[in-house]
Order: C-alpha cells, then sequence, then structure tokens
DNA sequence: GTCTATAGGGCGATAGAC
DNA sequence: GTCTATCGCCCTATAGAC
C-alpha cells in the first residue's frame, strides 16, 4: 500500500518507530482494524521483532493512550502560560480551545489515536490511562474556577458539568474536520464564541 | 454470566431477538469486542443460526445503525411537532435537545450502539448509514434554519457547524451520563441553557 | 535487534441433519 | 428454524536461529 510504504520510508525503527507508526495507524483506523502486522509493517520490520521492544500489543497501546493526553495538556498548559496574567478572561478560554484542537486536530497523532481507541480498548487498557486523563481534567476545572472566581463565568453555570460539554464538543471535531476547509484555530475561535456568548439573539422572540 | 442470561431470558428468538441482543452487546462493548458467538448466547440460539435471518454480521450492524438514526430522529421530530406553531424558540430548542439525549440515554439500544460503534466499523457499513444519517442532519439544520429567520438565533452563527458542534457535544454524553445522578431531560435543560445564553458573565471583565 | 516459523485460539461463514 | 460440526483465515504471542 502507498500508505505504508511512506510511514515505512519514514520511520525510524526501534520503540519510537513502531510507537508512531502504530498512533498514526489506530488514529485512522481504529483499535480493532489494527493488528501487530499492520504496525510492524508500518514501521518496516517484522510482527515478531515487536516483541523485543514491548511485553504485549496492550503495552504498546497504554503507552500511546498516556502520550496523547499528556500532549494536549502539555499544548494547552503552555499556551495559558504564555498569556499575561491579567489577561482577559475570553483570551484565556481562547488559548484553551486553541491549544486542545491544534493538539487533537494539527499536531496529535497520539492525541487522536487517544481519543479514537479510547471507549474501544480493553477495560484494563482504558484503566491504566485514567490518571493521565484525570489530572488534565483537573487543570482544565482548576482554569475554569479561576474564571468563575474573577466573575467572568456565570455563577449558575455547573462547571465539571461544562468541562465535560466542553471536551466532548472538542474531541468531536476529530470525526468531520478537513484542514482544507479553515485552521483549527479558526474552528477554535468559532467555537469559544459560540461556548461564551450563546447562540441567542438578543433582540428576536426569545421570551 | 448474569448478564448474558438475563437477555436471553427475556428475548424473544428470531430476527428481532437476535437485533436486540446485538444492539445491547454493541453499545456496551463495541464493534471489535463483540461476536457472533457473543449475540448468538444473548439471544438464546447457537452461533449458526444466525445465518437464518442474516446473510452476515455487517448485514445485522447495518440494519442497527438505521435503526438508531432513525429512532433519535423520530423521537426528536415528534417532540417538536407537539410544540404549538409560535411557541418560543428557547422551547423548540429544548425539545430538540431533549429528545435526542432521552432517545440516546434513556430509551435506546440501538441509538448508543449507532453513537458507540459507528466510527469502528467497515468503510462499506458506514457508508451504508450515511443516507439516514443526512436525513436527520437535514432536519435539523432545517429547523435551526427557522429559528434564525425567525430571528431567534443571531445572524453570525454559522449553522452547520453549530449542528456539528450540538451533535459532537450530545452523543459523548454517552460517555459519562449516570442516569442515577440526574435525568436526561435536566441534563438536555441545561446544555440547551449554555448552547443558549452562553458561560460569560454580563458583569465581569469581559472586554 | 531482527529474523523465520509456528503454536494455540477465536473468528465469520458454510454444510447438512433434524 | 435451529442444531452440530467444521473449514479456512487471521490474530497475539513464543521459540530459537543469526
Amino acid at each position: 500500500m502507498a500508505l505504508s510504504k511512506t510511514v515505512a520510508q519514514n520511520a525510524e525503527v526501534g520503540r519510537t518507530g513502531i510507537l508512531d507508526a502504530a498512533a498514526l495507524l489506530l488514529g485512522r483506523q481504529g483499535y480493532g482494524a489494527v493488528s501487530l502486522r499492520m504496525i510492524a509493517e508500518a514501521a518496516g520490520i517484522k510482527a515478531g521483532s515487536i516483541y523485543y521492544h514491548f511485553a504485549s500489543k496492550d503495552d504498546i497501546i497504554t503507552e500511546i493512550l498516556d502520550a496523547g493526553i499528556q500532549a494536549v495538556h502539555d499544548e494547552v498548559r503552555d499556551r495559558v502560560a504564555a498569556l499575561s496574567a491579567d489577561a482577559p478572561a475570553r483570551d484565556v478560554f481562547r488559548a484553551v480551545l486553541r491549544g486542545h484542537l491544534c493538539a487533537l486536530l494539527e499536531h496529535g497523532a497520539y492525541t487522536s489515536a487517544n481519543v479514537r481507541i479510547f471507549g474501544q480498548v480493553p477495560p484494563v487498557v482504558r484503566d491504566a490511562n485514567l490518571p493521565v486523563r484525570r489530572a488534565y481534567e483537573a487543570f482544565l476545572d482548576n482554569l475554569l474556577s479561576e474564571l468563575k472566581v474573577r466573575d467572568a463565568i456565570r455563577s449558575d453555570v455547573n462547571l465539571p458539568r461544562f468541562r465535560l460539554l466542553l471536551i466532548g464538543a472538542l474531541n468531536a471535531t476529530l470525526e468531520w474536520f478537513d484542514p482544507q476547509k479553515g485552521s483549527a484555530e479558526d474552528l477554535a475561535d468559532d467555537y469559544a464564541d459560540t461556548f461564551l456568548n450563546g447562540i441567542l439573539s438578543q433582540s428576536g422572540d426569545n421570551t
């Protein structure tokens, strides 16, 4: 296949090459559709050789899942940290959405793989990924909580529930996003406006 | 297993029993984790007998996927139709979210299965489901478009993109919704408020 | 560190009895 | 309409040569 050849040519061999090849395939085809033989071919080695680097298929998956969450967590944290301490709430919120969507849609084989396959892997693998997920969720909750303390977010907003809404909406973009129809940053800004302002007209029949 | 026994006892045999058992298993465990042998056991028959009713595993999946979209489409349409013609935009929007979430979270083995496995099935099965999906999407687009014409939705809202945001957020609730912590209708009303009004405080530092 | 070869098992699907 | 039995395939994982 043309795709596999390309991957094989570009991949470094060894541990990293296997992980990169696996993340790319898993993000595109899902957990059940990707076999060790496919991963090996994409990485430029034979299936049996994988077991020199990893004890099992699930070990590979576990490592990819963790790296995927960490990548988006790092990207969001760095973008928020780059803002001045008194940046407007709107800018903070935009930075979060830009970081999450750019990590997911533009630079993230591991993040894409995580979003795509997390719901498909065996329970034991899912559980192994939970600590890293919880850390990212707690980071977002703290950030949103600060905005609420600053009175930028309405007091009647249920923050943990809004965070679930937000992450669900952001991750779902993976299913339809097309980079040729606009950048991830533009999409993030559009989503940010919708979440911040709502869709309701101020002048309409909104009794 | 306790679960399989329960299903087997309750299921009618024959075509419907197979579909019901398969939808339940697929919604809980995903496409790759569910085999024909498991479906047969849950339906109270042997694996080979399935082929009297269906030509292939993918035929079963295809039928479940279509029924899942149709169920949520019907539920939303009925709830909107039950409103008076001049109902406020807020009520129309709430009816959409209530219908979608109740169909997905409370009454929908087929809808749950669709949301859960659509991204996991072979391309040919996914393609077969597209016409029914497109019909539901067009229905929602028309509905939102009417609200916009009535000047209830701001003119700068990109409706096709908002519809993607909305469905993505609603379907993602499947991953964490717990009926013991609140009803689907309450969740729908909460989401509706967030989408309609946004989260931004009117009094804060929102420059 | 990668190879070849294969064990052992589950899968979708089929054939034919009843 | 359901059964039993089985075919052929692909999978994960292992063993041992190089």
